[in-house]
DNA sequence: TATGAATGAGACTTCATTCAT
DNA sequence: GATGAATGAAGTCTCATTCAT
């Protein structure tokens, strides 16, 4: 069945995202699961396919939010705004996902293949990322730069709102934590 | 002798920060130290306190370069942009141990007793955070955010360099990354 | 299958029984038993389980033997008798059991929760020794100190016969050895 | 100096006594003396003759005790109380050395050879067992069955009494438990 | 004699994976 | 597809003993 699968992912997240990878045994993640631990086996190859679904799953997830709200935005200063609320929602709204992101961005164990999968998905999102890199070329900033600067940024509010979560209902402070995001590239 | 427990954490931040801590078998440590598997266990009483030892080692080492720049430097600006240089020029100079130290950041093994004992290090660089604490907050911006943010942004910043090292000599573009970052906080 | 605990179980009593719990390698128990390594510990979590295990089964096996000879019996001296022999029988005929029985008395190893699993097992054989301590209590002696006395000398008699088995066969010493045993507490 | 090698046997004797042979490291066995690790190996070729010392030492200590309390004995029932209560009195004095008796009666790291010393020191003590023998031989029960018994019961006493030492303290208890070893061989 | 850092064989245990049912 | 007992390589750590100082 489907269930056992989705079972199996669902109880991989909640295990990776709080022990790590490597301190957690397939046997703990079948148990939690509710199957044995040879039917992990039947519905992936190894326990690094495993991890690598499991983070196809959890950036698609993230990206489909992602890509939602620049849809509905329409100047580009919008696009960006509705991104930076995006993503801090849905990594307050999805802490394990996001967690287990945050743990495997550099993680050996995610293959090159699963990392270019997540990046060919989403159109939209390629258009903005493109829209975004030719306005840092026209002001002379190597895009590159700025697109690692952004990601950091966005990661730091979030850290901190998730330690904060009383502050990120505040609107005041969402509003300043946003205007230091958006002062960082433009005069 | 004191050659071989340096040996070992040499070795280990090696191969700690090209394999990671999970992946790393003590025994690889020891022959890559060229010592006796027990000599490890000798100088440290488990494979978590040589991690613990070796946080430690490296944070020392990064936080007195910083220190150093900051003494240097007169006014609060002046501070600042040296922090950040020193931060960023100290990665790239000390790839490994900044390596280590990031894969580190969130990672369980790293007991609190030893972060603690990173923080009571310099009074130099509390004072500075202070000062920097204090400046915010008179901006109504809450210090915690900014200072998660700063991080986050020197180690994007640090993230592009390592990538381009050859951007890093070209002063131009240090410069212009240095702006973004003044600019965040600044209006 | 339920034959690999078995062999599991035989093979440490033979080994334990010969050479002792600690100068006995998991690993030979688990070859010694022609299973694998982990098999052990498959079906016990610890070797520490694993001779906790083995105490509750043999002691079991001897209570049992002991319990069946006592319901063959009437009088309180009767039943005397029918546990001198069973024991002494039982010993003799169990050789490893006793051996290791013997070893693990006073052997921490053995936890007190198993300890109390084998105290609480034969109705038939506290109601003897309530019969017992009774007895002993009208006759002004502390029950503890002759149970502790009998089964002293019953160990001491089977240390004998363990040593000449050929004595044990000779019905005349066997009675004498009886005797010895009973005049200990009859007037 | 002398010194080094009785502390060694003191910490020895302590640590073994508690934790047993096995569980017992030579290095913790120098620490608690105040040596250091090579100096135990000074003073004894292994930790398998230290071991073999420390029994040859507390056996004969024993020894010398119930050579001293047959010297003041008259009769042979004199000799027999005396001995009775020499063996109950110096176990409970020196609880140390007892226990690590009895942990060692049967251990194979005790050489033959030096159980064999033992035995060959006190005429005195020779005597006295020859003395029981051929009275035990002429009625009619095997000397050795009746010595293993003898032995065993005080053993037993012993283990009573040290479970419980205000009874020993209660001369009417101790009568007790004297009148019961007695009447084992006595008609 | 005394020291204690160093050694390395070997102990217990874990765990990804297989396969007969 | 599902099960879970079984596997055995590999991991961390212990400890009796040595030897240069």
């Amino acid at each position: 069945m489907i269930d056992k699968r989705a079972a199996l992912l669902s109880s991989a997240l909640e295990l990776f995202s709080i022990r790590g990878y490597e301190n957690t045994p397939t046997s703990l993640i079948s148990k939690n699961a509710g199957v044995a631990t040879g039917t992990l086996f039947h519905h992936f190859s190894s326990k690094e396919e495993l991890i690598n679904q499991l983070y196809l799953d959890c950036k698609l997830k993230m990206m489909q939010q992602i890509e939602n709200s620049i849809k509905a935005a329409k100047s580009t200063d919008d696009k960006i705004k509705a991104v930076w609320e995006a993503m801090i929602r849905w990594a307050l709204e999805n802490e394990e996902r996001f967690l287990f992101i945050m743990q495997n961005k550099r993680n050996s164990y995610i293959k090159e293949e699963t990392r270019q999968q997540v990046k060919t998905q989403s159109d939209e999102l390629k258009a903005f990322i493109l829209e975004i890199d030719n306005l840092n070329t026209l002001r002379n900033l190597p895009p590159d730069l700025i697109a690692e600067i952004s990601s950091s940024m966005i990661d730091g509010a979030i850290s901190y709102f998730r330690r904060n979560p009383e502050q990120y209902a505040d609107s005041k402070i969402r509003e300043a934590a946003y205007q230091v995001f958006k002062n960082a590239f433009m005069k």
